[in-house]
DNA sequence: TTACTACTTAAAGTTAACTTTAAGTCAATA
DNA sequence: TATTGACTTAAAGTTAACTTTAAGTAGTAA
């Protein structure tokens, strides 16, 4: 019913080291040691670094996820505070996924662009393109690449 | 007509510093200088930057980006390449998205246990919740975060 | 011509998040 | 009892992406 380091580092995926230095910045006050001083890692334990691996996954910085660690441990009367660094957690990931598809429509625009450079040999065939010769739904995605300042003279 | 680093580096919201560095790890290679030495920012070099900032904000190392500006500079021939770098940063960006959504519905079920906890007063209130007192579109994410190796024994 | 500000480079410093190393200890097996 | 392999800590090393510093140059305004 208990782990090792080792072995609950093989379970998560990670290195070993880096559940001791978690350990070490304090990210794991819940696991327990034997009297020689092994960390033994239980069941519940890996609901705590599951949640960890959330943090960490949405870029929340080791510091701040030990403050919520500390939280967890004073108990219920830190429950509004850890709601509300969740919240701004969830609101962090919501920009996030914002941020990633603007930029997904700015490498769907490329995709297309070298689709039809390739298709014709030649970056070239780009001059002269206006903006009705670019797919409607990556029009947007133009603009934003190209700043959207200035119009180019076609065919000149 | 043209920007010094400053000025260019104020309108892009990064430091001079950064885009000097840009420069000195090979990224910027279109940017022209003065006879005394001073890069001069044109128009067309801020699409090449905002290509750049897509790129970094979705994770792609300066390496690589400047293994995809080489192949810019090279021409017509790399566009096979280009094309193909551009495609598999799209898949790493399709998966970004995916994980994040993953985590974000352990927050949200992170939410709702904290508001419940909230309104308890007390953590303890979740001891005595089976799975259907979890709303459905939160058990898949409770599920995934406690492991769903075993069931507690509930009210005991 | 003298300030003055922003520019230049090279090199060193910073930060986060680990990873590696060194020296030693624990626990199981032959 | 001795060996073996995984464990322990502290401290040093690594990597990426900048940032800062130092020493000097460019360009403009008075």
């Amino acid at each position: 019913m208990f782990y090792t380091v080792g072995e609950a580092a093989k379970r998560l995926g990670v290195a070993p080291s880096t559940l001791r230095y978690y350990d070490k910045e304090g990210l794991l006050p819940f696991v327990e040691r034997t009297n020689g001083g092994i960390r033994m890692f239980k069941q519940s334990d890996f609901e705590g670094l599951r949640l960890i691996e959330c943090l960490k996954k949405t870029g929340m910085p080791i510091k701040d996820i030990k403050r919520f660690m500390d939280l967890c441990s004073v108990g219920d009367e830190s429950i509004s505070e850890r709601l509300e660094m969740i919240d701004r957690q969830r609101e962090r990931v919501l920009e996030q996924i914002e941020q990633l598809k603007e930029n997904l429509q700015i490498l769907d625009y490329k995709h297309w662009y070298y689709e039809t450079a390739k298709a014709a040999g030649t970056c070239a065939v780009h001059d002269s393109l206006s903006a009705q010769d670019v797919p409607s739904d990556l029009r947007a995605a133009r603009e934003n690449l190209e700043g959207g300042v200035q119009e180019r003279a076609k065919g000149s």
